[in-house]
DNA sequence: TCTGGGGTCCTAGGACCC
DNA sequence: TCTGGGGTCCTAGGACCC
């Protein structure tokens, strides 16, 4: 990159220049921001489970996703914030704005991350280190919350980067270096490799990505199956082809609820307006972004914590809360034998095989006059 | 480690079709 | 009566992510 009168780096960047953006302890961070009186302390925000922990948090070793009750043993002088979801899908909104101003190609991957394809900026908005240092001071100044970035030429590294560069922070990992970034690295800790998979190759002896990166495909096919196996290869040999893609249509709605254990089991009354509550919100959340869906699934959690789920296909797609509602109190119904047997203690509904409400609209002009309108 | 709410993708068997 | 080779769709479960 060459400035005004001086040459700072010259590198070979062979390939796209993908940025991975995440907001710090993103709940926690915005509970910080909405009130100075917690920043600096300990936050946990969530009730029941900690659904996120201030990096003041997790000094104390609490986790998302841990119990309230462990995570108040492990840190008593933490403030518990109850969640705020409005708040939290305001500050998503205007830090995906700022993704948006800087790059021309952003994908979502959850409320408060994301992948940004900058390479057509480079060199005219500088180095690839210069258009992520403004992105985080863009998000800082105009959010007031705290991101960090990992750079690199592929989703795999730079999500990782950013993930060893956590909190705050930036880290760019050129092409030329993404081997010796990888490569001593538990397996555990790369994006994709969770306990399942890493008890697998544990149990042959294999604890880090350089010594994936010695096994052939089909042995790690012979070991994970067809589709994990070949991922996994892939991103051991450095392989990771990934685009960035923009706007990508969900595939499924879903709202589910704890119901709590101990207390005594919910009336069929109680279970039904449940029922109905969560289709409510997923209907509405369909209606709203205009999509329509085919297949209801009715998810049950026991006791036990062993899941199940039941499914039912439509004819139509819909986003009407009617026939959602009926698929969904019908599959509870074949289901009351196993929960009067087993306990029930979450119960959700998602709509899947959904498809766009416009395509659907224009499919039945199309077969309302058995001609393309054009 | 005793567990919230929102997602994605893959696998495998069975029904059904040509 | 026994049997190829290919495909799609549906259902249920599992792994993984934040």
């Amino acid at each position: 990159v060459v400035g005004p009168g001086r040459c700072e780096h010259v590198f070979v960047w062979p390939g796209p220049i993908i940025l991975h953006a995440d907001v710090d302890a993103f709940f926690a961070s915005v509970e910080q921001r909405d009130d100075p009186g917690l920043r600096g302390l300990p936050v946990i925000v969530g009730t029941g489970v900690v659904m996120a922990a201030s990096y003041e948090a997790r000094d104390y070793g609490v986790r998302s996703g841990m119990g309230g009750s462990r995570a108040r043993r492990l840190c008593p002088q933490a403030i518990v914030a109850p969640s705020r979801w409005s708040a939290y899908v305001e500050a998503s909104k205007a830090v995906f704005a700022v993704f948006e101003a800087t790059a021309p190609l952003v994908e979502r991957l959850s409320i408060e991350e994301a992948f940004l394809d900058v390479s057509g900026l480079v060199p005219a908005a500088g180095s690839p280190r210069d258009i992520a240092t403004r992105l985080r001071e863009d998000v800082r100044e105009q959010v007031g919350l705290p991101i960090t970035v990992g750079v690199a030429r592929t989703k795999i590294v730079a999500k990782m980067a950013s993930r060893a560069a956590k909190p705050d922070g930036l880290l760019v990992v050129p092409p030329a270096a993404e081997r010796a970034f990888l490569y001593p690295l538990r397996i555990e800790q790369l994006w994709g490799i969770g306990p399942a998979t890493a008890a697998k190759l544990h149990d042959r002896g294999i604890r880090i990505v350089g010594q994936l990166a010695e096994l052939t495909e089909p042995t790690l096919v012979s070991i994970l199956g067809k589709a994990s196996g070949r991922h996994v290869h892939a991103l051991a040999q450095n392989r990771d082809r990934r685009p960035v893609q923009a706007n990508r249509p969900p595939r499924s709605f879903g709202a589910q609820r704890a119901l709590g254990r101990s207390r005594s089991p919910p009336t069929p009354e109680a279970l039904d307006a449940a029922l109905a509550a969560l289709v409510e919100r997923v209907t509405r959340r369909m209606l709203a972004s205009g999509h329509t869906g085919r297949t209801v699934l009715l998810r049950l959690r026991f006791d036990d914590f062993s899941r199940a789920t039941r499914s039912h296909t439509l004819p139509e797609a819909t986003a009407g809360a009617e026939p959602i509602l009926a698929a969904a109190r019908m599959l509870l119904a074949a289901a009351m034998p196993v929960i009067a047997r087993q306990g029930l203690t979450l119960v959700g509904v998602t709509v899947a095989n959904i498809a766009d409400a416009r395509a659907g609209l224009q499919l039945e002009l199309l077969g309302a006059d058995g001609l393309a309108a054009g």
